[in-house]
DNA sequence: CGACTTTGACCTGCGC
DNA sequence: GCGCAGGTCAAAGTCG
């Protein structure tokens, strides 16, 4: 089902092993307690990630388009494995292909504070997962980012995060939030097999 | 009071 | 054609 192109592919494999606690720093308490909330401030790390980490990476293909529909139900579906998502349609009218990016971390949290606000707009027990999928849109007017976030049952510390779309604003916060949500997140790099967090590189800068 | 989450129902596409 | 699974809507509830 989920074939979506995995940014920084990862292989868990003994991914335990390697432990890594964000909660390093102090937030291991505000997470646990706020994860309502968490949201309305955080959440989210869509475009900062989508557009800043993975615009040059974006991967088209035409493959699979069945989609849904009329922004709602379709929107996705099997995304068939690759980036492309067909939005909009309406009956007869073109169906507008967004792009899409997935990507694993390593956290405690589901949601990353990367800068935008997310609203969650629906959750879902999805097949083979005891985990249940979250579905959220960006909040900001006009923009129809949008994003999945769900934690793997095989290996409750992996989240995975699917962004949709890229934001057609600036971001809210600033950058230095990039700093606060690379600590409390770990993403595997799939070409060394070996794990770093993203605190350690500063790809954002 | 506004913004957000929760949750069940509904819609759509796919496989059989 | 039917049933399943994923994705979205929208009403109701919660919180600051």
């Amino acid at each position: 089902m989920e074939n979506y192109p995995i940014l920084f592919g990862t292989q868990p494999s003994s991914s335990t092993s390697n432990s890594y606690h964000f909660m390093a720093g102090a937030s291991s308490h505000d997470h646990l307690h706020h994860h309502g909330q968490a949201a309305g401030n955080n959440t989210g790390g869509g475009g900062g990630l989508g557009q800043g980490l993975f615009s040059g990476s974006k991967q088209e293909d035409p493959s699979e388009s069945k989609d849904g529909g009329d922004d709602r139900a379709g929107s996705s579906s099997q995304g068939g494995g690759e980036a492309d998502v067909v939005v909009g349609k309406k009956k007869g009218e073109k169906r507008e292909r967004r792009p899409r990016f997935a990507f694993q971390t390593r956290s405690q949290v589901d949601i990353l504070d990367d800068g935008y606000r997310w609203r969650k707009y629906g959750q879902k027990a999805v097949k083979n997962n005891n985990f249940p999928r979250s579905y959220y849109r960006c909040t900001h007017q006009g923009c129809n980012v949008k994003k999945q976030v769900q934690r793997l049952s095989r290996d409750e510390g992996v989240v995975v995060t699917t962004y949709e779309g890229s934001h057609t604003h600036p971001i809210e916060k600033s950058n230095d939030n990039f700093e606060h949500i690379l600590t409390q997140m770990q993403v595997y790099s799939g070409i060394n097999n070996v794990s770093q967090t993203f605190g350690n590189q500063h790809m954002f800068q």
